[in-house]
Parts: C-alpha cells; sequence; structure tokens
DNA sequence: GCCGAGCGTGAAACATGAAG
DNA sequence: CTTCATGTTTCACGCTCGGC
C-alpha cells in the first residue's frame, strides 16, 4: 500500500544535494519542501512498479491520464491507439496489488488537490480531472532512475556493459513471465508484440540457473546409473517415424495402440506431444545470446537487449 | 521471408541557468 | 567563480508495419 507518510517519516534525514557535504544527511528544508520530496520518492517507486507489472514503455506511461486507469472490479489501463508504439491501442491489466496502490495514489492526489482548493477558498472538486497525468515524476525519468538505483547500492551499468534503464523494466516483465511459467503466447500478449519471436528471444533472458532448473524438474529417470538402476529404455519418448528411418511407422503405431504409452509419470496428453508446437518456456537463440544473458539478473531488473545487440557487435568487431 | 520506411528510444555531447 | 541540474541536439539502434 503506497502510504507517503507512512514509507518515510517527515523528521528523517534526507541526503543535502550539493556542495562540499553533498551524500551527507540533515539538508535543512521546509516541511513543506521535504513532504514534497518524500511524495516524489514514493511516485517513482510506484512509476518504476508500475513500469515493471504493466510492460508499459516510457512514452505509454507518460501518456496515461486518471480518466484512462480503471480500478474496478477488472482494474486495467486502456492505452489509446495514438499512444502505443503500435498504434493499435490495448487494455493492460493490473495486478491486485498494483492496482491498490494506484487507487490510493489517485486518492491522496485527490487529497493535495482538495486540501489546496480549501485554503484557497475555491470550490472542492469531488474527483480528479480525468485529463489528469497519472504521474508527475515522468520528466526526468531516466536520470532520476539512475539516481535510485546508485542510492539503492544496485550498479546501474553491470562489469559485461548491461544497463538498467526504463526500458529494461519491460525486459524484466518478460523474463519474470517466463520464469514463472507463463505461455508464450499469454507473454506476447502482455508485452503487445505481434511477433512471438520478439518476446521469447529479445525480451527473455534466461540465465544458466534458469535452464538448470528446467533440468531439474524432469522426472527422475531410475536413480543413479552407477547403482545398477532398472532398465533406461520405457522411459524413453518415441520420435516420429519418417520415411527413410529405420523402425516402423509411427501412423501403424497409432491406429493399432491409440494414444501411445508413456510410463513412469512423464505426462502423454495431446497438448505435450506435439512436436510441431513452440516450447512452453521461451529460450534463447543463440550461443552467444545465452553466453552474454547469463546471470545477468542479480540486482532484479534485466538489462535492455538494445545495448545487449550493440556489446555482440563490439565484440565482433 | 526480406527489405525499407517511419517512429520510438536512450546515450552522449554540449549549452544554459541557478545555487552554493 | 565553480558546480550542478536540466534542456537541447544529434546519433545509432530497436521495433513495427506494409509492400514485394
Amino acid at each position: 500500500m503506497l502510504n507517503v507518510a507512512r514509507t518515510r517519516p517527515l523528521d528523517s534525514k534526507l541526503a543535502i544535494n550539493r556542495g562540499g557535504r553533498k551524500g551527507q544527511a540533515g539538508a535543512r528544508l521546509t516541511d513543506a519542501t521535504r513532504a514534497a520530496l518524500i511524495r516524489a520518492g514514493c511516485e517513482r517507486a510506484l512509476v518504476y512498479k508500475t513500469l515493471v507489472l504493466t510492460g508499459l514503455r516510457k512514452s505509454e506511461l507518460e501518456s496515461i491520464t486518471v480518466g484512462q486507469v480503471r480500478l474496478d472490479d477488472r482494474p486495467h489501463i486502456a492505452l489509446a491507439a495514438a499512444d502505443e508504439k503500435a498504434r493499435r491501442g490495448a487494455l493492460v491489466p493490473l495486478r491486485t496489488d498494483l492496482a491498490d496502490d494506484l487507487r490510493n495514489w489517485l486518492a491522496e492526489r485527490l487529497d493535495e488537490v482538495q486540501s489546496k482548493a480549501r485554503l484557497a477558498g475555491q470550490s472542492i472538486p469531488p474527483a480528479l480531472p480525468s485529463d489528469t497525468l497519472l504521474f508527475c515524476v515522468l520528466l526526468h525519468l531516466i536520470r532520476n532512475l539512475k539516481k535510485d538505483l546508485t542510492a539503492a547500492g544496485i550498479p546501474v551499468r553491470d562489469d559485461q556493459g548491461f544497463v538498467i534503464d526504463p526500458h529494461s523494466m519491460r525486459h524484466t516483465l518478460a523474463t519474470m513471465l517466463a520464469k514463472g511459467g507463463a505461455a508464450p503466447r499469454i507473454t506476447q500478449e502482455l508485452m503487445r508484440h505481434s511477433d512471438p519471436r520478439l518476446t521469447a528471444n529479445v525480451y527473455t533472458h534466461l540465465g544458466l540457473s534458469d535452464t538448470r532448473s528446467a533440468l531439474d524438474s524432469l522426472p527422475s529417470l531410475s536413480g543413479s546409473v552407477f547403482a545398477g538402476a532398472g532398465p533406461l529404455a520405457p522411459q524413453l519418448a518415441l520420435t516420429p517415424y519418417k520415411r527413410g528411418q529405420n523402425g516402423p511407422p509411427s501412423d501403424k503405431l497409432a491406429e493399432s495402440e491409440g494414444v501411445r504409452p508413456i510410463p513412469n509419470g512423464l505426462d502423454a496428453k495431446p497438448g505435450n506431444v506435439n512436436e510441431n508446437s513452440p516450447p512452453t518456456t521461451a529460450v534463447i537463440s543463440g550461443p552467444s545470446q545465452i553466453k552474454l544473458t547469463q546471470e545477468v539478473a542479480a540486482v532484479g531488473f534485466e538489462p535492455t537487449t538494445s545495448r545487449l545487440l550493440h556489446l555482440n557487435k563490439l565484440l565482433k568487431k
């Protein structure tokens, strides 16, 4: 839940911004300035969370107004076609906790507007105007993100040249969905890509630990080969028969046996034996990309691929 | 499937104004 | 005067779309 006062007390020491004592805690600020700074920090945190959980591009988030945010039983953001990169427009779903945060954020902003109107002796608005921008701190998002990362002890650029920027939040969403087992089609839809290869090859960053985890999820192959384990052959899946290959034609096998049985827990449901369908987990296409994307997610955000591809080209030179 | 156009994006360099 | 934050411009590249 977003709550400015609860997130950071007003009497906390804020850092001096410039001069010889830059970085030291204890900046002498008025209560109003202090509250505004803390509130801006909270807003930026909500911006980062929104970017990661929606996959919105920076420019797309900049276009979102209060009227485009629906926080009813099916919370979502209605992205206008003119503001989306692909010019299609989209309904971007909001996770429940993000919807709660945005609801609280808008309530705080309404409180602020109403307080100002009250102090000015003006009529008190019952709601925020629908054309009010959702966020106010996006103007210098890139620089502020770098500052926030530095303050949090997270390197903006790692030793391999990968960088964290607003667009890397989008990479992070795709990668988290892949790691979470989301179907590629779902990830593609959430990323609003027209081509699933883009989602899988450019936006999904899987490290060695992720691919190893997938192997660990495979069923046991009857214990250790050093311990005199049982026969391996009955657990093997069969490849389809093709003309010119040895062995019986698979269509005849299918005719005589129906759905082929696969023992020892390997699922033989039709959805899992379709060799023509794409893998259910997005994979990285080439060995060079695997090498470059291994173990880069230590800080939580995925790097932007544009820098990654640029680095690839530099390495080839 | 390939290619080019158009648009979006961030990095880098430089300029400008304000604060210390 | 120096330092710093911010704005502007240029450049390279990513992504999508449409035509072939």
